[in-house]
DNA sequence: CGATTGACGATACCTTGTCTCAGTAATATG
DNA sequence: CATATTACTGAGACAAGGTATCGTCAATCG
């Protein structure tokens, strides 16, 4: 296999300009992160690649996150679960408790509302986390 | 001992207003929960008590949990740590990264936002979650 | 004072990750 | 292209935080 383009994927293409090679485990990790639409758990991919270690995944997942393409999440009760971010610019995740899809969201609203809290509080801020929980549309009809 | 007098903390009383039986277990792992000024994690409580069983505590603080009169939060890094609740009303948390001091604030300006938000989030909103990080002023000035 | 049922403690187990380490593959260099 | 270098890999041990099981014990009710 005299293969193939350079044409890496936007999680791969993250790492690589951080200076990361770009070997096979993490072309097949990246592959199937993105063939998850809604976020998905490190657990998911460990499974669904049973020829990559369970360590790579995880170290894989870890690059993906310090290049802030994948960001971690917490469900209601703390488990946590991955999903891809595309644009780059701080924003915050809405989860569907049902399915677990991820969708972005960039309310300006609440860095405001951050800049007027910081005189509420003792200190200084120095960060926030900001989960929101739904029922997708898709959970509430077949719910329904 | 013939003892000892109704008398139970907020914690307890928590938890038997729920139906729950009040035993010395309890009563030393609330004991130990008070003792703490600013937050505290689940093996703390253990290493303290060393007599009592690490199930137990963790059962115990689960039931205070449901009992809204300790509340779960999370590190930066995803850490666990556990906070007395006071007021029992919805409010959020400034944990202080340096010395885990936890701040209750009722931002009524979150939950506005919150409401703002629906409108721009797919589907319905069912809950969320949101922590502040915060250098305290004791760490701030130990610091500087 | 029993009887009943919840709670206890020990311990095994689970989940989510990280560390180690010997072997291997990706890149750089001649 | 051969080879040296170095990062990466996979297996498996380990760690932290927590839950399940199970035989025993003790709170509470009548």
């Amino acid at each position: 296999m005299t293969s193939a383009p350079a044409t890496h994927s936007d999680l791969l293409n993250a790492i690589e300009d951080r200076g990361y090679r770009i070997t096979s485990a993490r072309r097949v990790i990246a592959g199937a992160i993105e063939e998850t639409p809604d976020g998905f758990t490190a657990e998911q991919i460990c499974g669904r690649l049973p020829n990559v270690g369970r360590a790579t995944v995880y170290r894989a997942i870890k690059l993906f996150q310090d290049a802030e393409v994948v960001c971690k999440l917490a469900l209601p009760d703390g488990a946590p679960r991955y999903a891809v971010d595309a644009g780059g610019r701080h924003h915050h995740h809405a989860i569907c408790t049902g399915c677990g899809a991820v969708q972005d969201f960039r309310a300006s609203t609440i860095e405001r509302v951050l800049r007027a809290i910081e005189t509420d509080v003792e200190g200084q801020i120095t960060g926030h986390r900001m989960e929101i929980y739904v029922t997708c549309h898709a959970c509430l009809a077949s719910a329904g």
